[in-house]
DNA sequence: CCGTCTATTTATAAGCT
DNA sequence: TAGCTTATAAATAGACG
């Protein structure tokens, strides 16, 4: 389906370096495109790509992914009545973020409640309820790893692990200079986010935890509490 | 810089009627373009186009433009040239809580984590460690509604616990399956209803809970808990 | 309005530097 | 690594049914 030298047959490059130089130029060829597009069509056109190694490269015929991306989100509105301006939009998408961080906290205030809050016994039981079905969860892989031992023994034989977090922060390079054209506005950045919500286990993370919230002076969560 | 008949002039086209019909085709173009562009490099590639009079056309390599946008917006650097605006304001606000949204869902996953992902007896550990804290936590308060007894015995009421998870995640799971390439998720017209994270902890959810029960036959939840 | 056909222009896979 | 060149595959403007 491309052109060149060889017939294509579209599937997934293999070698790392070619599938990175056929992403550069093909690359480079659909931001054309969709520029040709916006002007003959005089249209509003947005692109986002994500190269092999996670840099990015954006294209907005207007002023920014964003905006684009805002229509495309109110459309279902914009077809019922008269266009939503982008601060509506954003104002919209805010929202949605916000009640989304706030079923968050809530469902977290069940693992990790505010103890002065705590009104009743019920309430109290609620809590140890979440923790201690966390706690099985945990206990239940840690039995796989394992093998199937210890599995009733939450604590004793963590006390001894080796402290050895590994991994992870180090995205913030940004060792090159991005060669900004401008065209109408592709941009292309650097670093890759690996935002999965699973449980990565980060320094930064740990030494965040000083502010735990809780009455009785809120210990630093070492590992080695009890 | 197209090809045909003769040679172009990358010019708006003045005549609606050609107008339409080479963005027809030119659209049809594109998503060719990108969707071979996000297999042959196996990347992620987002598309929004509307068409002269309005119509809109997406491209997603994924499942949802909505996804890879969110991948662009989450991005820890914006390089996003452009206008900037009263916009600005919100858009910070938007980022901002974006980033705590992701920073809460970290945290999170040290009490609720995904078991399947804990890859050693260390991490588990940890997960153990935190829960372990915040027992403890809550046995205290306990305690003290109580009057102050049975402090160290943050189990023994719960021990009997059912099995019931409250499981969140509602979008991720995606992981790899290169797979199934499925004609490429381009969509036309429109199509809205974004992601509504999963279950929040709310009376209804906690009603849901078939399992739910505490050691002493928990009631239907009448908790003030809010 | 939509699919087809065809002359030309483009895009680009390989090579080469 | 990054361009530059060239032979070819593709895309597509315009015409037609």
């Amino acid at each position: 389906m491309s052109m060149g030298r060889n017939k294509l047959l579209v599937k997934r490059i293999e070698s790392p370096t070619t599938r990175q130089v056929i992403y550069s130029k093909r690359k480079d060829g659909i931001v054309k495109k969709a520029n040709e597009l916006s002007i003959l069509c005089d249209t509003d056109v947005g692109l986002i790509m994500f190269s092999p190694t996670g840099r990015l490269t954006s294209f907005a015929s207007n002023g920014r992914v964003e905006d684009i991306f805002l229509r495309f989100i109110n459309r279902p509105d914009e077809l019922k009545g008269g266009p939503i301006s982008n601060e509506e939009a954003l104002e919209d998408e805010l929202h949605k973020v916000n009640r989304q961080l706030r079923e968050k906290q809530e469902k977290m205030s069940y693992y990790n409640p505010n103890v002065e809050k705590i009104g009743s016994l019920f309430e109290a039981g609620v809590h140890q309820q979440f923790l201690e079905n966390a706690i099985q969860h945990i206990g239940q892989s840690k039995a796989k790893l394992v093998g199937s031992r210890i599995v009733q023994q939450p604590n004793d034989d963590v006390e001894a692990a080796p402290f050895c977090v590994a991994n992870d922060d180090s995205y913030r390079d940004e060792s090159e200079n991005p060669d900004i054209r401008r065209d109408p506005s592709s941009v292309e950045q650097y670093g890759e986010e690996i935002c999965s919500m699973g449980p990565h286990l980060s320094l930064n993370f740990l030494k965040a935890q000083k502010n735990w919230n809780l009455s009785g002076g809120g210990q630093a969560p070492k590992l080695g509490i009890k």
